[in-house]
DNA sequence: CTTGATCCTCTAGCCACTTGAAGATGCATC
DNA sequence: GATGCATCTTCAAGTGGCTAGAGGATCAAG
């Protein structure tokens, strides 16, 4: 297999060109070597790389997660401990947000289906958020930063 | 009722200062009249529209969503399509985090129940990283900013 | 009159990128 | 060899929705 460009590796990895600078920046990806004109050339273990960062960004991991989370594969003689707690730690973080989305959805759906026409004045879904009695409890704000 | 200070607005609608400054700031919130020392008065009406805002912020509502909301709860004589179709939206957008996130709750939970105990090499958690096999769809990135 | 809580403005930081400016290089075509 | 366009480079700033801190003024209680 032959070396990359930014371009080709951030296709093979489905991830844009800045992202992987931006990961070279922060120290998740190695810099590459470069050619006489400067630009960045990558050998094939880097898409693997990518590819481990990108599966780990998908299921949540934080940044700083990843960093140890590739340290560890990077160095297969460690212990797997940190690798296990910060799997955990990040399942209780996917549940803990899915039954928080769960509650949001079952405000939501009664919203939407009290569905109206006529005057915002009588509007059902602007009742529904001036209104404290069908309230949510104590949660912390909803994120509606879910990209793509 | 008296007017409130701004602390006391604050402790009313469960937010801090500085996030009634911040709404006043991007134009949510109207700025209040001022003490002769230039402290912020607020009227009752205010602790309404502010339990508005955050009511709309736990569901997930975006700042330019609830703007419109608002604008909708001021002129009740008009229409309240905008209102329907921002509920839907956003139901709409709960719905496809929900999916996400139970796939991604599906894949950590093989991850941790296959839990390991050696080294680092040997470890699952790592391994399903690197794994393709297993991997998601071409779902967009999980999003690990669920705060409190 | 002192103490401590609250308030003011302004700036910077958070996360994980994304976007844009301004310019150099590479590759295909005429 | 000139043209044109895609891709690359660096650096700076923007995104969302706040949160935190500096540095100072004011208030209420004892």
């Amino acid at each position: 297999m032959p070396p990359h460009s930014i371009g080709e590796l951030a296709s093979l990895a489905d991830v844009k060109p800045p992202t992987i600078r931006f990961y070279e920046q922060i120290g998740l990806m190695p810099a590459p070597r470069r050619t006489a004109s400067d630009r960045r050339v990558y050998e094939p273990e880097a898409v693997a790389r990518l590819a481990f960062i990108k599966h780990a960004r998908q299921l949540g991991f934080p940044v700083e997660a990843i960093r140890t989370l590739l340290d560890l594969a990077d160095h297969p003689e460690r212990s797997c401990g940190d690798a296990n707690r910060l799997a955990q730690q990040q399942l209780a973080a996917v549940e803990q947000k899915l039954s928080l989305l769960a509650s949001l959805r079952t405000e939501l759906s009664r919203m939407v289906s009290a569905g109206c026409d006529g005057p915002a004045g009588e509007c059902r879904v602007i009742e529904s958020l001036s209104d404290h009695g069908h309230c949510l409890g104590d949660h912390g704000p909803a994120d509606s930063t879910i990209r793509s």
